[in-house]
DNA sequence: AATTTCACCGATAGTACTATCGGTGAAAAA
DNA sequence: TTTTTCACCGATAGTACTATCGGTGAAATT
């Protein structure tokens, strides 16, 4: 049906694709033992040892799926800040906070999984990659809190804004897989609970802020 | 110095009991990938073929690991709610429903990232255990929230429940994880996170319910 | 004391994977 | 047109692991 009149460098990146989404497949169908050039060469329809035109080893490929990963994570965190900002709204915009990574992540669940994954596996060739998507969605909590008031002084103060976002971005992950699995049929159900739990956590800033320093100004 | 004046099926369950404990430490420290018969062997000081002399293969091996597991989670579980008993101050007891279940697994953090691993992991052996792990969670904490008089009536509600005991789960596993990691020292100021948090979702509830009743026109 | 049992051993067949090598034909360059 | 390049191929060496087998000696049984 179509001509396929492409250039050597153009058929080569073609085929280069072709093995990095069959890769993302197979690491999100059977895990990171399962990743191997057997499967991903046959998957994207070459030989095994065409695999190595593409990449050096094994490991280049997590590395690069890694990168590519950590691309679309940065992208869409990006854009998930600039929503959030067209929504001048208090409490909307509170909802929003949640609801934008909650979408960020069910557009690519299998980045997740594999993160989740990577992140307590030992073996694991990925840990970068999963230490900046916890890096990037603390930040993007801390920003959050920051643009509601609450700095972190002292260090113990910037210890609990730490905990916090661990805890409420455990806490959205989890949801956001419950969804993707097909319990919470409701993303903006998931977006409420963890508005909740957020405003629990702001309560005690607040209260202990005002406690520390007697005399708050409002 | 020591005498081992062992019979034989002694001797083979001691023998086998190295075997597990060599294998818990080789999962913890390398993976489930990690784990081979060669190295579990190797780390029990006995040939490697000797190994089938107590598993009937590898899988096995894993079948009692997850087993083990799941006894050792089941008994930490009982001992936290029969200790939450004894605090009838709700506040406390409030901030006790949570210490308990942090020290469960700062007792044995090996348990829950080997669980954590094998939760998103497609090709493990352990999913069970995950599963169980988790389900014993929600029930602890679903009693809980049960014992402050929160019930789920309908559909609605009890996914909502399930939802704040995910989530709540989640945060606590990641705050454990960063105690166990050196990030927060103080278990305490763990708890009073997750207590905060905790607060919020019981908020939402009663804000809700009695939202309900009030626009119910029954 | 004679016999049986069995936990453990070394050796090895079988399996699955990684990575390399020389060959091929079509695209690209000369 | 002639030559060079190179993406892809099949074959295969090398590696790591699983699981089985027959042998051994000391404990257990008779």
């Amino acid at each position: 049906m179509t001509s396929t009149p492409l250039t050597r460098s153009e058929a080569k990146s073609q085929t280069r694709r072709k093995l990095i989404r069959a890769a993302l497949a197979i690491l999100d169908a059977e895990g990171e033992a399962g990743l191997t050039t057997v499967k991903v060469a046959k998957a994207a329809g070459i030989a095994q040892s065409s695999f190595y035109v593409h990449f050096k080893d094994r490991q280049e490929l997590l590395r690069v799926l890694a990168e590519e990963g950590g691309a679309r994570l940065r992208t869409a965190m990006r854009e998930a800040r600039r929503q959030a900002r067209e929504h001048p709204d208090d409490l909307e915009r509170h909802r929003e906070t949640f609801r934008i990574p909650l979408e960020a992540i069910c557009r690519h669940p299998e980045l997740l999984r594999i993160q989740l994954r990577a992140r307590h596996d030992p073996s694991s060739s990925l840990q970068e990659f999963a230490a900046e998507r916890a890096a990037a969605y603390r930040e993007h909590h801390a920003a959050d809190l920051a643009a509601l008031g609450y700095t972190a002084d002292d260090e113990r103060d910037r210890r609990r804004l730490e905990m916090i976002a661990d805890g409420i971005n455990a806490a959205t992950n989890a949801l956001a897989i419950g969804h993707v699995e097909g319990r919470y049929p409701d993303l903006d159900e998931c977006a409420d609970i963890l508005v909740a739990l957020s405003r629990g956590a702001l309560r005690l800033l607040r209260a202990t802020s005002t406690r520390s320093e007697e005399g708050d100004p409002h």
